[in-house]
DNA sequence: ATGTTTTGACCAAGC
DNA sequence: AGCTTGGTCAAAACA
């Protein structure tokens, strides 16, 4: 029953902790009445949009909400790097998207029905015209494109990058009966590609993708396919992608399941041009969509407007220093914007590949590459790792009903090899509003860099995690919009609650995650606002959490739930 | 006519 | 040196 996702985005160390918020608009809007057109197959519409085996998240849905910077707008989110992986995606059987929430950060289970449901009405409005179609891909580019459909590009250094499965991102609101479970499934992960303005047609607010001829993806640029191959060790196909500006050096390989899903992708190069303009077939006058999409003027004008996100002047996705959804590298991999690092070990077959590449075009161009350990981006096909909001990377190991709550509590694991923190979270049984999320152990690593960067729009509760245990965290009606909410430091450690704007969406906060007024975390997470508590006085309740509750591997759930509700 | 995709062959690196 | 594997080429097919 547990019907969530999870999400989460990694910004490099080079990205900027840009806020990953929409302000005026949640992801749900974005995607807005999407369904509407969507329906299910719609023949020339973007058919692709959701692989038919997309990933499903088991995770409860947190409410969430997924707020854009005022300076950002839909075309900015849509032409950036980061990838909304299925998760996104109207729901493969029926093809709604129903009204979820997008929430990127803080752990927040699905909000009422009622509530949620009034919530995504409203914020439909602005992007009504944005809709996604939903029917079976007709072909791996396809799935492609439909994973791309929604990416942010966070500057980046140049360099290779690996996309892979990417996580659902915890915060994901479902609107009951919206959409299904696979629906459901949100993963917001790093991108490989975007959907751009021709293939959003928005008449009839369909994704429009009439011919077969199509780029590898849709990241601004344009692609050539010049090879593709059957890898050991994959049954996934491996396609090779050349970008078809002349001269450009970059190429990509991109892996695809045999339902369409892109499972890996991987950038090589940087692109030496700036990103063409809206250059797709069938934009067909192009809507509202492709106008979003093009709006900023140049190309690159989405890298520029995503907050701090902003920066590389010709950034691709190749380019993003952004890394997410690099869950099965292990929660302490620093992989993320470690750029010159070393922890690429799973990916040396290729990049040495790649690296070594030294013909004609590109060979010069990628040569720089060679020594930057460039980020990686990962796009994973749901698994049971997953990503939870506070900045550590989660592996759901078991879910269970536990007496006394008919609602079944999702146990989850830190993923980092050799820490023992565990975390539950399950819906209260008396208000199924409220989730209560419980942290046991302390960790012994830090946060992966790679989420660490994305602390502003990451109001999860480090602290919290840190904590030796008995933290709780409640999320209640208004919940929806964690990405809206400002956090302030002020609770205190061991219950972690927070609590929408009273004002809503909080459209302005722009990425700042600060507590708001009387809810606060217990502390832990970045806190832009600098009003939290240091780290020395986190640690010390955390030590002193420890202390109270001799925290132990094994969950003492008697102890851990000091919830409280708002 | 033009550009993209497909696909078998070729090449180079690693073992 | 031979085999394996990944990456690229390029002609043919396709849109």
């Amino acid at each position: 029953m547990t019907t969530s996702s999870s999400g989460s985005v990694e910004t490099s160390a080079n990205s900027r902790p840009g806020s990953f918020s929409f302000a005026n608009a949640s992801f749900t809007d974005i995607l807005g009445s999407s369904s509407a057109g969507g329906g299910g197959g719609e023949k020339s519409g973007y058919k692709a949009m959701t692989p038919p085996s997309l990933p499903l998240s088991p995770l409860m849905s947190p409410s969430s909400y997924f707020n854009m910077p005022a300076g950002m707008n839909l075309a900015d989110f849509l032409d950036s790097p980061v990838l909304l992986s299925s998760s996104i995606f109207p729901s493969p059987t029926t093809g709604a998207f129903g009204s979820q929430q997008f929430n990127w950060r803080p752990e927040a289970p699905a909000a009422s029905s009622a509530e949620q449901g009034v919530k995504v009405e409203q914020r439909q409005q602005p992007y009504s015209d944005f809709s996604f179609q939903t029917a079976a891909p007709a072909n791996n580019e396809e799935a492609a494109q439909a994973t791309t459909a929604t990416t942010f590009q966070p500057p980046a250094p140049q360099g290779e990058e690996t996309y892979r499965g990417q996580q659902q991102p915890w915060g994901y609101q479902q609107q009951p009966g919206a959409m299904d479970a696979g629906a459901n499934a949100a993963s917001f992960s790093a991108p490989a590609v975007q959907a751009t303005s021709s293939e959003m047609a928005p008449s009839g607010g369909v994704y429009r993708q009439t011919h077969s001829q199509r780029r590898s993806s849709d990241d601004g640029y344009n692609w050539r396919k010049y090879g593709q191959k059957q890898v050991k060790g994959s049954e996934n196909p491996r396609s090779y992608y050349k970008c078809t500006f002349p001269n450009c050096p970059t190429k990509k390989k991109v892996e695809t399941s045999i339902e369409g899903q892109i499972t890996e992708i991987v950038y090589k190069g940087t692109h030496n041009h700036a990103k063409p303009l809206s250059t797709r077939r069938g934009s067909g006058g192009g809507g509202a969509a492709a106008q979003v999409l093009q709006s900023g003027g140049g190309g690159d004008a989405s890298e520029h407007s995503f907050g701090a996100m902003s920066g590389a002047p010709v950034s691709t996705p190749e380019n993003s220093s952004a890394s997410f959804g690099d869950d099965e590298i292990g929660a302490s991999s620093p992989r993320a914007g470690n750029v010159g690092g070393d922890d690429l070990d799973d990916d040396e077959p290729d990049s040495k590949k790649w690296r070594k590449d030294g013909d004609g075009e590109g060979s010069n161009s990628m040569a720089g590459n060679r020594t930057v350990r460039e980020p990686r981006v990962v796009v994973q096909t749901m698994s049971d790792i997953d990503i939870l909001d506070d900045g550590y990377r989660w592996r759901k190991y078991g879910q269970k009903v536990v007496k006394g709550n008919p609602n079944p509590r999702s146990y989850y694991k830190c993923t980092t090899v050799g820490c023992p923190v565990r975390k539950h979270v399950e819906r209260a049984s008396h208000d199924l509003r409220a989730v209560i999320t419980t942290y046991e152990g302390k960790h012994n690593h830090d946060v992966p860099a790679a989420r660490g960067s994305a602390a502003l729009y990451r109001p999860a509760p480090r602290a919290a995690a840190d904590s030796a245990m008995s933290t709780s965290q409640q999320y209640t009606a208004n919940q929806q919009q964690p990405s809206a909410m400002t956090y302030q430091a002020s609770a205190a450690a061991g219950t972690q609650q927070y609590a929408p704007r009273p004002d809503g969406f909080g459209s302005q906060s722009q990425g700042s995650f600060g507590f708001n007024g009387s809810f606060g975390f217990s502390a832990g997470f970045d806190n832009p606002t600098g009003s939290y508590m240091s780290q020395h006085q986190q640690q010390q309740r955390q030590n002193d959490a420890m202390h109270a509750s001799s925290a132990k591997e094994e969950p003492r759930e008697d102890m851990f739930f000091q919830h409280s509700q708002f």
